[in-house]
RNA sequence: GCCGGGAUGGCGGAAUCGGUAGACGCGCUCGACUCAAAAUCGAGUGGGCACAGCCCGUGUGGGUUCGAGUCCCACUCCCGGCACCA
């Protein structure tokens, strides 16, 4: 055995024996349960980062981890291949974004490899690949006839400058990051998939996904934001409309003091023609960008349109206005301005001068308070005609009844989602596969047809907006319906749209004449996804709808495509995200390089739990290296001696005999931490304790000392060996192994080994920590007792008093309540 | 602004069900080896004091409990998402 530890040529000894045996493929008719472990698939920008890697190794430790448990894993790597990066990457070096994605997949492809990650690559697959989004493009038309598809305008960010749709990424403080031009909001038309019908439906389903952090689960409750309230209108005086509004708080009717209109609501619009307050409103609406957290940071503002709506059951006059905090988006542009019960009203409210009418009083019978803010709880009505004294709760009801008695409203259930907006006026992405006829209106592509195949050999310039729209041959075509001369639809599809359904792709990849075959129903749902929180709500939801949208299309069987999930956190580097600007990143392949792919993964696994975020350590990743360097070393000097002699555990010392219970403790331990709770961390603290024990016990050269050195040394490597694949599989060949450790099974804890006769026990006086004593395993609370007082220490403090209480807590403490 | 998360030694973190706060690693101090340094190995390392012991200590302020880092209430600060970054 070499006497160094040299990560190149041990990571160069197990890649040829990985290569050799195709240790990675996934074969559908293994016998063993199958397991899919999926890491969310990389945007191709070129190199690796570390939160790359960090989120493939959690997945490749995952995936060793179930192997050597006995299941059939499937662990398989693609690309995100399309984006707006490529485009911005041509424009500054003149390189086509294809020629660009594909030279970056192959960079990355190799650093994948050299961090030793056990991918399936004969699965691999990259979206920008017509192969690949052909199938997006013909799902894409069975949805338009199934009347899932539809087309509508929906805002973008136009740069006036720049002449051209810019991302919200592109507008910094309301401007085009170019240009510097003060974007606008413009509406164009764009299609849109219904992923509302599906609200329901990924809204219940959320409480059946106890694979899934609570966290992700509650974002995307809020994300789809399901209320149930009452629509109802207030009729314009003078105007023969009436204004929709919808409220969740019908029982807060009577509290109404004014109305409040979206700056783009259709009345607002008229009245801007002739009035400056109102017309600046909808400026300022229509520019800036159009993200909600640049929208819900601006000041509330507003101005009377001087128009009154009639209270629906009063009959009272209410002033309308017109309020920036309105957004068109939601419900229908207007609402009923409740400011005794509702935060936001009450604050325009105060702003305005406008009244503040209390009509619902707290139910514990305390006095109703508005001076400082709104109350929005539940209570007890007032002042509410014929609805006074009952429960918010019963008024709900109530007054919902009365308003569809009357034909002036309806219960309705409503949702903060809105439908998928799917177009986008880019070039590098998948092409809308729609066609538009003068007279047949918008036309799907017909199946032979497919792909529509984005041209590549394309030049990018600044400003000049997507080449597809100055590409006569790429859109100039014939209607397929009436066969007159026809336009191709130039947008191309949100990103979302590809990474929705890769994970089923995998499960067969090299299928020429379907989307999917019936092994995506033997492989998925995916057992356990791994990939970052901040995809917990967009990609996380659409990946479902689409699962369910496959699943009602026939192509799938099961309702949900993610199992188990684990958000990983962001990695840090003092204390701020890595980013070229701020100068702070590290480069994973230097790592690699200087320390070995090992080093890089066990200190990635070891600095923080996955779910957290992870502060970077140059001199951690030292440690990291002199760790493994040391457990090299425990293995050579343990072989110096010769093959160990076989283990006779009732044959140990004392010492001996404590020395293997911690090495089964070890394993018991690092079962849980990795299979259960996912905290890789303390598995890997928990071997470094081992392995300091070991190393204590060096000297003990006997052979019960060598036979439980020998043990201690496999447990290590095999725990190890999902982290650190490498070293791993070097030192099991070395310790005697003719099998490869990636194909070892998982250890068991020994029940004997871990048997104690002797525990100790922790002494408190009145809950503070007195002291310790050492009982027999199975004490009980009389003997334990007699023991703990007899403590000096204890007697002490428990002295010229009178015991009140025992507590006891078998096998931890024992608490003397004494005064 | 709305939604979600976090805060524990000099640093990263541990404490799994309310039961010894600080496992493990980094850093630092001292010692061994060395002509010397690096590497390595060993010991120590939350703060304070009248130091076999005691007091204080898990962002802040209150509460529940025999006992609170952990549960409850009210705050502060930091981070993530907000529908065209992926």
């Amino acid at each position: 055995m070499d006497d160094q530890y040299r990560p190149r040529a041990i990571e160069a000894e197990a890649q040829a024996y990985w290569a050799e045996h195709d240790t990675f493929r996934a074969r559908e008719e293994d016998p063993r349960p199958k397991y899919y472990c999926l890491s969310m698939f990389p945007y191709p920008s070129g190199r690796l980062h570390m939160g790359h890697v960090r989120n493939y190794t959690i997945g490749d430790v995952v995936s060793r981890y179930k192997r050597m448990q006995g299941y059939n894993v499937l662990q398989p790597m693609g690309w995100d291949a399309f984006g707006l990066p490529a485009e911005n990457a041509a424009m500054e070096r003149g390189v086509p974004p294809a020629a660009w994605t594909r030279e970056n997949i192959g960079a990355m492809r190799e650093q994948l490899k050299g961090l030793g990650f056990g991918y399936d690559w004969s699965r691999e697959l990259a979206t920008c690949d017509p192969e690949y989004y052909r199938w997006e493009q013909w799902l894409f038309t069975r949805l338009y006839r199934r009347g899932l598809v539809y087309r509508d305008t929906a805002p973008v960010n136009w740069d006036p400058v720049d002449q051209t749709v810019l991302a919200n990424e592109q507008v910094i403080d309301g401007r085009g990051w170019r240009s510097g031009a003060v974007v606008e909001r413009r509406e164009i038309p764009q299609w849109f998939l219904r992923i509302t019908d599906y609200a329901d439906e990924l809204l219940d389903a959320l409480d059946g996904l106890e694979g899934w952090p609570e966290q992700v689960r509650n974002m995307q409750r809020n994300w789809i934001g399901r209320s149930e309230g009452v629509a109802l209108r207030f009729p314009v005086a003078g105007r023969g409309e009436e204004l929709a509004v919808f409220t969740t708080r019908p029982d807060t009717l009577y509290g109404v003091t004014y109305m409040g209109l979206a700056p783009e609501h259709p009345i607002s619009l008229e009245l801007a023609e002739h009035d400056a307050a109102v017309a600046e409103l909808v400026r300022e609406a229509r520019s800036g960008g159009t993200s909600e957290a640049e929208l819900a940071a601006r000041d509330k503002r507003g101005a009377d349109t001087g128009l009154e709506a009639v209270h629906p059951l009063t009959g009272e006059r209410i002033p309308v206005w017109v309020a920036n905090f309105v957004l068109m988006e939601y419900g229908s542009g207007a609402v009923m301005a409740v400011p005794a019960h509702d935060q936001r009203d009450w604050e325009f409210a105060h702003a305005y001068g406008l009244p503040v009418r209390g009509v619902v009083h707290p139910a514990d019978g305390s006095e109703l308070d508005l001076s400082a803010e709104a109350f929005s709880d539940y209570g007890v009505l007032v002042d509410s005609g014929p609805f006074t004294g009952m429960t918010s709760e019963r008024a709900f009801e109530a007054i919902a009844d009365r308003l569809e008695a009357e034909g002036r409203g309806e219960r309705q259930r409503q949702y903060r989602l809105r439908d998928w907006g799917v177009s986008r006026q880019r070039y590098w992405g998948a092409p809308i596969p729609m066609i538009h006829c003068e007279h047949c209106g918008a036309v799907p592509v017909p199946d032979e047809d497919l792909p529509v195949t984005l041209p590549e050999d394309v030049e990018i310039t600044p400003g000049g907006g997507s080449p597809l729209k100055r590409m006569p041959e790429f859109y100039r075509t014939t209607c397929p319906s009436c066969g007159a001369v026809a336009e191709r639809e130039t947008d191309t599809f949100d990103t979302f749209m590809e990474s929705s359904w890769y994970f089923l792709r995998f499960a067969c990849a090299d299928q020429g004449g379907a989307m999917l075959d019936e092994r995506a129903d033997r492989w998925t749902p995916v057992d356990q996804y791994i990939g970052g929180i901040e995809h917990a709500v967009l990609h996380l939801l659409y990946a479902r709808f689409y699962h369910k949208v496959l699943r009602d299309e026939g192509l799938v069987g099961s309702d949900e495509p993610f199992t188990r999930l684990l958000t990983q956190g962001m990695v840090l580097k003092d204390g701020a995200k890595m980013s070229k600007s701020k100068g702070n990143t590290v480069d994973p392949q230097e790592m690699v390089d200087r320390f070995g792919a090992d080093t890089v993964r066990l200190f990635t696994m070891f600095a923080a739990p996955p779910d957290q975020v992870l502060e970077w350590s140059d001199s951690g990743v030292e440690g990291a290296y002199r760790f493994l360097r040391r457990l090299h070393g425990l293995v050579r000097d343990h072989l110096g001696h010769g093959p160990a002699p076989a283990l006779d555990p009732q044959a140990l010392t004392r010492e001996q005999a404590d020395l293997r219970r911690k090495v089964h403790e070890t394993i018991a331990k690092a079962s849980d931490d990795i299979g259960k709770r996912f905290t890789f961390n303390t598995a890997i603290a928990a071997v470094m304790e081992l392995c300091n024990a070991l190393g204590r016990a060096q000297a003990d050269t006997s052979d019960g000392g060598r036979a439980v050195m020998q043990e201690g040394l496999e447990t290590a490597v095999l725990i190890l060996a999902p982290i650190t694949p490498y070293l791993c599989h070097h030192l099991w060949h070395e310790l005697g192994h003719e099998q490869a450790v990636v194909d070892a099974a998982w250890p068991q804890a020994d029940a004997q080994a871990l048997e104690r006769d002797e525990i100790e026990l922790v002494v408190q006086v009145n809950g503070k920590l007195r002291g310790h004593v050492t009982l027999p395993a199975d004490a009980d609370q009389e003997q334990a007792q007699e023991t703990a007082l007899a403590e000096p220490n204890v007697a002490r403090h428990v002295e010229g008093t009178s015991i009140k209480k025992v507590v006891f807590v078998p096998g931890r403490l024992i608490n003397v309540v004494a005064q």
